[in-house]
RNA sequence: GACAAGGUGGCUGAAUGGUUAAGGCGACGGAUUGCAAAUCCGUUAUCUAUGAGUUCGAAUCUCAUCCUUGUCUCCA
């Protein structure tokens, strides 16, 4: 039997604001498809969350027993830099500003992705396409579109007719907007002569002369629309109905209302049934924008090296601090709010980390079933890695009272608890095991030990002038001494 | 301006109709220590932006007001 026959997950389903006891199309298999980044630059932090969340749903349901497929695109051709001039591309922008080919572009920050991502433990998805890989496939689509009545050509590009669509469908059916609003709210908007209505989005766009990324199509020499590659792509992988689309909120409208629009246009079925959403990151209260300085680069939570940090964190205590929050909320990044998390971070690594030297007793002072399954009733509801957070640190409370001698646990109620508590923080939420204590060099910590032994000594002597000058020197220089019954260990900050 | 999400303790962040509103950090008290730090244990919101309403009962539903973030235009 399978982990998802007794495990029931309910996800929030943006398109029906509820939510929903999750049944993928076919038992035991779940697609996933999720916008990845435009790879023109260094990968957004807010863009990390929300890869992350659905990392983590990812591997929730790889520990169900699904067998999960997963696509996370590279945008390597560009959006459209802006719907209403020429249809300049960022990445095409951006290569000429460098002086460099735009696929050079794309390789140095996809590299930077996929570094960024290792470094916070990601699982890779099954599937990684690319847009430009995906040329032919989008052609195609546009070509149905355009069969069945929903797209329009001029002057080689290609338009797809929202209002045609509004006809027959419903445009705004995720977003919860009305075209009538849209029209409404629509800004005139000059040398748009194109398109029929300025609601209407691109398909295809002819590129002018000077435009570097281009490809032969049945309509001009050009590039596809900003929408296209994600229904291509999600289409080919995952088939033209499946389980779960993720993105970030930005991405609601009206990139993944388009996506509705194309395959309901191409297939007339619903693509999704279960649409996620990742809510922002922001940083200091205000929102994370480069123009304002109110901004911070992945690596350099690594480094330390940002104005907003005051030290460098490891990958995980960063990827501990954003699961800590729900992925539906706002999370606000602040350098107070990673110091606390680094502490609760270390707290739950140590729990963990001495498991093994528990005593063993005839009897348990703690359900571990119970608990156990409070670890998955709250992955269960819409992935609540905040509650699971807290449920995990009731066991490291209790892990502390075992080995206080205030609470008992039976041999095999500490294995289950050992390889519950592992599971969840390792496999689940991908953490990344650490010991705080010994942190050093071998010649380092040679050296430590040394000045600990001599300080031991000094202390038995009751020369505690000279031990505490040894402890407060070693702290000016960011080692620092923790004495317990067993002995002294260290740490370096 | 329109639409969407949200405003919970000193900070952070869960809980969406029902006993004492999670957890982490901090603070305070205790254990430990020669004294500290580290570690461990315990305590810590008569109350959920503001005002009104629905209900036997609301942080949770409704309305209004203020504020924040997002989208509507490139921006994750």
């Amino acid at each position: 039997m399978s982990l998802f026959n007794t495990q029931n997950i309910r996800i929030y389903n943006s398109l029906s604001g509820e939510k929903e006891v999750f049944k993928p199309l076919n038992e035991g298999y779940v697609g996933m498809y999720v916008c990845g980044p435009t790879v023109y630059s260094n990968v957004h932090l807010g863009n990390v969350r929300t890869f992350m969340s659905f990392d983590v749903v990812f591997r929730y349901l790889k520990h169900l027993d699904y067998k999960v497929r997963y696509v996370r695109n590279i945008t390597d051709a560009g959006h459209l830099e802006n719907d209403a001039d020429e249809g300049e591309d960022r990445i095409a922008k951006k290569a000429r500003l460098e002086s460099i080919e735009p696929m050079e572009v794309v390789q140095r920050y996809t590299v930077d992705f996929h570094n960024i991502l290792n470094e916070f433990n990601f699982l890779p998805p099954s599937i990684e396409p690319t847009a430009t890989g995906h040329i032919i496939e989008q052609i195609e689509i546009i070509k149905s579109i355009i069969d069945n009545g929903f797209a329009y050509e001029v002057n080689g590009s290609v338009y797809f007719d929202i209002h045609k669509y509004n006809a027959s469908k419903e445009y705004g059916i995720l977003s919860k907007r009305k075209l009538e609003d849209l029209i409404h709210n629509t800004r005139a908007l000059d040398g748009q002569s194109d398109k029929k209505n300025p609601q209407d989005f691109a398909l295809w766009k002819k590129a002018e002369p000077q435009h570097i990324m281009r490809w032969p199509s049945p309509w001009s020499d050009g590039f596809p629309g900003w929408h296209l590659e994600c229904t291509a792509m999600s289409t080919k992988y995952l088939g033209e109905q499946f389980d779960i689309h993720g993105g970030g909120m930005d991405l609601k409208f009206p990139h993944h209302e388009c996506e509705i629009a194309q395959a309901e246009a191409t297939n007339n079925k619903s693509p999704v049934n279960y649409w996620m959403h990742a809510n922002m990151l922001i940083m200091n209260g205000k929102k994370m924008a480069k123009s304002t300085g109110n901004f911070i680069l992945p690596n350099e939570i690594f480094s330390g090296d940002n104005p907003h940090i005051t030290k460098a964190y490891l990958p995980s205590v960063a990827r501990f601090f954003m699961l800590q929050a729900h992925y539906r909320s706002i999370l606000d990044f602040t350098n107070n709010g990673l110091l606390a998390s680094e502490k609760g971070f270390f707290r739950l690594m140590d729990a963990i980390n001495i498991i093994d030297d528990l005593k063993i007793s005839s009897t348990s002072s703690f359900d571990v079933n119970t608990w156990k399954q409070k670890c998955y009733d709250a992955m269960n509801d819409d992935f609540n890695t905040p509650i699971l957070i807290a449920t995990l640190f009731d066991a490291a409370k209790f892990i502390n009272q075992v080995k206080d001698g205030s609470a008992t646990i039976t041999k095999e109620d500490l294995e289950l608890l050992k390889q519950t508590i592992e599971t969840f923080t390792f496999d689940i939420l991908g953490l990344v095991n650490v010991s705080k204590e010994n942190s050093g060099t071998d010649k380092l910590s040679g050296a430590v030990e040394i000045l600990i032994k001599l300080r031991k000594e000094a202390r038995l002597n009751k020369n505690f002038a000279l031990s505490d000058k040894i402890r407060d020197e070693l702290a000016e220089v960011g080692i620092q001494l923790n004495d317990s019954r067993e002995g002294t260990t260290f740490t370096t900050s």
